[in-house]
DNA sequence: TCTCGATCATACCCAAAGCGTATCAAACAG
DNA sequence: CTGTTTGATACGCTTTGGGTATGATCGAGA
C-alpha cells in the first residue's frame, strides 16, 4: 500500500532531480530515499517513475501525471485536516435547529444572522415544528437545538430563556375596539369570535391565553381554528374574529390589521433555547457560546429595552 | 504526518463502530488498531474522532467530516495509480505531432480518427510545420513525432514510410491544357507561369519538380510564391498559373481547377513518419504501434491499390 | 445494588520495517 | 583514459508497529 510518506519524497525528487539533493531536504540520506521511490515504483505495478539512464535523472511521462495526482493527494490531505480541525472546534459542520413558528418573528432571524457572520462555515438547518414534536426530535438525536415557547423546565432538556414577551389582541382595523392608544381591555373581547390554533400544538401557550380571558371572566368562542399564526392573523385580517398571539407577531405588519396591548397586563411567554445536555457537538457548544450573552434572565431588562 | 494505512483502519472502523470487528477486518489485534486511531487523533491535534464514553462508541461531528475527507483521499489515491499506470502502458498521456501542411490532405486526418478511437485518453496536439524544423521540434523534445515528406532518411531520427504519391499537375479549370483522360504531358507547361512554394520550405520536393521540369527540357518560371498549399492552389484557381503539387491534393476537390497526371511519369514523393529512438515514451510508442501496420514498404502496394 | 461479560486502553515484548554507513557501478567531464 | 559525480546495493542497527496479557469501565441482568 502506497503511504503518504513516500508521495512526499518523490515529490521532492521531482522537484530536485537529484536524489543526493532530494534526501537532504528530507533530512535523511540518499540510500533510504532510494530505496522509496523504488518502492513506490513497485506499488504502482514497476512503473517507471524516473529515468536513470543518464547522469542527470528525468521524470517519465508516468512520474509527470504522478507528480499531478501525488499533489493532489497531499493537498486533500491538508485540506481534510484543517476541515476536521475546524468542525472539532465547532468552527464548521452542521446545526439542526427546529422552531416554533412565532420565533421567526422574534429571535431567530436576528440570532442567525449573527451567528452566520461569526461562523460562516457552519450549515444551519432550519425546521418549523411544535415544541412538543422539538423535544421528541431532539431525543432522537435528529435536532441540535429547539426553540420554543415554555412555562416551565422541559424535562431531560438544557434551556436557556431568550425572549420574554406579553401576548397582545391582534384584531381587524376597521373593528370599533381598535383603539388610539394601542391599549384596550380585555373585556369588550368576551363578545368576539376568535381565531385560534389547535390546543394540542402549544398547550401552555394556549392554556395561558384561556387563563387570562378565564380571568377576565370570559371563555372565549373559537369561531374558526388555525395551525399557523400567519394564518390566524390572516383570517383576523379577512374579519373571521379576533386573537391572543404572542408580541412579536408585530413584526408581522398589515395595514387590515392591529394590534394591542391588554388590560389588565396580560401573561408574559417566555421563548427558551433547549437543547440536549448530553449530546453536545463542538458546533452546538459554538452556538451556545453564542447564545448565552443574549439570554434573558430577568423580564425587566426585556420591559427596560422597550 | 499521516500516513494512509491510519486512513484505512480509521474507515474501517468508522463503518464497524467497533474496535473488534475492526481489527479482525484489517487483519490484525485490537490494540494496535486502538493505538493507530489514538495517532491518528494525536496527528490530526488532538481531535477526538470517536466518542468512547459509553459502550457503543460512535463518530463525533470531527469524525463524520473525517470519514469523508478520507474516502476522499484514498479513492483520489486509487486514480492516480491508475491513472499513472495507463500513462506508463501509453494509454493515455498526450503526444505532440508535428506535420506538414499536405498531410492534412494524405494520411494525417484517417491515422489520428483511428488512434484516437484506440487510445481515446491520449491526448494528441497536433503542430503545422515544414520538415526541416519538424526534425529541430523532436531534437530539442518539443515534438514526439513528426510527418513530414523527405527522400533520404533523416539523420538521428527513426523514420517509417507511411504514404507514397506522384506529383501531379494542377491548372485553372478554363484552362486550354486540362484534358478530359486526366492525364497530361509535361512539356506544355513550360510556358505557363507557375504558382510555387519558396525553397526553403521544402528543399527536397522542391529540388524534385525542378529535376523533374528540366528533364522535360525546361525550368519553370515562377510568378508567384505561396507558402501553404491551400494558398498555391486558390492562386491557380484565381488564373494566376499553374502548379505541380502532390497528388493528395486532389482531396481539396475545387470547381475551379482540375488535377492532372503526368507523362512522363512524375516523380513519386514518399511521407515519412519520424521520430527519435532514444527518446520513445510509452504513448509513443503505442503511437508507432498503431502506425506500423499502415507503413507502405514498396511503392508497388501504393500502386496496386490504385 | 451487585456481578459479570463486553469493550476499549495500557504495558510489555518481539519481529519487521526503515534508516545510516560503507561500498559498488555506471556515466560523464576533462 | 581517469577521476568525479551520482544512483544502487549490502549490511548492521534503531525505531516502529504488531501481538499477548491485562487493566479499567460501562452496561445488562440477576
Amino acid at each position: 500500500m502506497i503511504e503518504t510518506r513516500l508521495l512526499r519524497s518523490f515529490l521532492v525528487v521531482a522537484d530536485e532531480l537529484h536524489f543526493g539533493r532530494a534526501a537532504t531536504r528530507l533530512h535523511l540520506t540518499q540510500p533510504p530515499l532510494t530505496r522509496q521511490i523504488q518502492q513506490l515504483e513497485g506499488d504502482l505495478g514497476d512503473v517507471a517513475l524516473f529515468d536513470r539512464t543518464r547522469r542527470q535523472i528525468a521524470l517519465t511521462q508516468a512520474g509527470q501525471a504522478f507528480v499531478v495526482e501525488a499533489r493532489r493527494i497531499l493537498d486533500q490531505l491538508a485540506h481534510a485536516v484543517d476541515r476536521t480541525q475546524r468542525v472539532a472546534r465547532g468552527e464548521s459542520g452542521r446545526l439542526r435547529i427546529g422552531f416554533i413558528s412565532t420565533a421567526n418573528y422574534s429571535v431567530l432571524p436576528g440570532l442567525l444572522k449573527a451567528f452566520a457572520s461569526r461562523f460562516p462555515d457552519v450549515e444551519v438547518e432550519l425546521l418549523e415544528s411544535t415544541g412538543d414534536e422539538q423535544a421528541r426530535l431532539l431525543a432522537d438525536g435528529i435536532l441540535d437545538a429547539g426553540l420554543l415557547i415554555a412555562s416551565d423546565p422541559v424535562p431531560d432538556l438544557e434551556s436557556l430563556p431568550l425572549y420574554r414577551e406579553p401576548l397582545v389582541a391582534v384584531l381587524p382595523r376597521s373593528s370599533p375596539l381598535a383603539s388610539r392608544t394601542g391599549t384596550m381591555a380585555v373585556k369588550p373581547l368576551r363578545a368576539e369570535p376568535f381565531v385560534l390554533f389547535p390546543r394540542v400544538l402549544a398547550p401552555s401557550l394556549y392554556d395561558k391565553i384561556i387563563a387570562y380571558t378565564e380571568k377576565a371572566g370570559f371563555s372565549p368562542y373559537v369561531a374558526q381554528e388555525a395551525r399557523q399564526m400567519q394564518t390566524i392573523i390572516g383570517l383576523v385580517a379577512g374579519g373571521l374574529g379576533v386573537s391572543i398571539v404572542p408580541a412579536c407577531m408585530q413584526n408581522l405588519r398589515r395595514d387590515d390589521v392591529v394590534y394591542q396591548r391588554l388590560s389588565p397586563k396580560a401573561p408574559e411567554i417566555t421563548t427558551f433555547l433547549v437543547w440536549r445536555a448530553d449530546r453536545s457537538s463542538s458546533v452546538l457548544e459554538s452556538f451556545l457560546e453564542h447564545c448565552r450573552p443574549l439570554a434573558k434572565t430577568s423580564p425587566k431588562r426585556v420591559r427596560a429595552k422597550r
